[in-house]
DNA sequence: GGTTTTCGGATATGATATATCCTTAATTCC
DNA sequence: GGAATTAAGGATATATCATATCCGAAAACC
């Protein structure tokens, strides 16, 4: 059970994004590049967030993506599901119904046991990500990087953004 | 990121190991029939449980697996990291490392903001199913499930035990 | 008009889940 | 002792999905 690659890069994606001027876009060559990422198949995740409508995007040069709405708005669980899926991890397929012993025509009242312990143990695992906001994982970034790469870095890519 | 089908079967297996008469096997065939499930990929999940320590087995006729330790000492974490592995569904795959503006040689302190999060919720998913006991499935179950049904197919299974 | 960009479709490839078969060794029963 | 039954594990086949690349269309900028 392991989450796409994609989950990283969009993750990542959105605190560059996060740190932007506002108004500015960034295209997924930068992105790209930024993190030494395949630029074809990154493009796919961004459109996940755009999809999701996580994202704004404009066409044309000095085009590209931009957070649609503040860092504060966005949690982790909101970027996650956008390129995983909102499907639970855990799919019961009802085996029970196969017990030769079963009455014709019983019908359970309720979605299976094993199933419904599976699903809180999902939803502890969507509670956490929905508590963090996008902004949180700016704030810790701008503490733990050093400032001179974190300036550097943002120079770096707003070159590459026209 | 989906669980194997394997996680559902085993769960379910183990409810009914944790059933049975002290000291009764059940085999394979059994399980899987009143599953409806295929016997050779199933024994595979039952293989996982061995090897995990949670269940004992013995060859021959009236062979197949009993349960290791009693159902209030084996909880469901143990069941689902014996046939799903316990390896953390996100991989941290150090992007930022790529970034072009790092210093030489610059080594980061502490592991990946992003994947510390990411983890943090995989504790939470872990810590939800670990508090979860077999024994405590087993009581949901004989609450919900008719008495009857629940008595047939315990009897079912063990006429098959031999 | 030419360049740059997002977007979506098509396709290829690799890894992994699913499933089956077969051999070996241990156990039970006759 | 011999026949039947069982778990264990290796080998293999198939299907699904993640990964990755390429291309054409439409839009935006110069």
């Amino acid at each position: 059970m392991i989450l796409k690659s994609q989950v990283e890069w969009a993750l990542h994606c959105c605190a560059i994004l996060a740190g932007l001027p506002e108004g500015r876009y960034l295209s997924t060559k930068a992105l790209a590049e930024l993190h030494g990422l395949p630029k074809e198949y990154l493009s796919k995740a961004l459109q996940s967030l755009s999809q999701a409508s996580l994202v704004n995007t404009t066409l044309g040069p000095s085009g590209g993506y931009r957070l649609a709405r503040a860092s504060s708005e966005i949690n982790f669980l909101d970027i996650v599901e956008a390129v995983e899926g909102s499907a639970r991890s855990f799919t019961c397929t009802n085996i029970r119904e196969n017990n030769p012993c079963r009455a014709e025509g019983y019908c359970d009242s309720k979605p299976c046991a094993v199933a419904r312990i599976m699903w809180e143990a999902d939803e502890a695992w969507r509670n956490t990500l929905r508590r963090v906001r996008l902004s949180d994982l700016v704030s810790i970034l701008s503490e733990e990087v050093p400032a001179e790469l974190w300036q550097s870095t943002f120079a770096w890519v707003l070159k590459r953004a026209g």
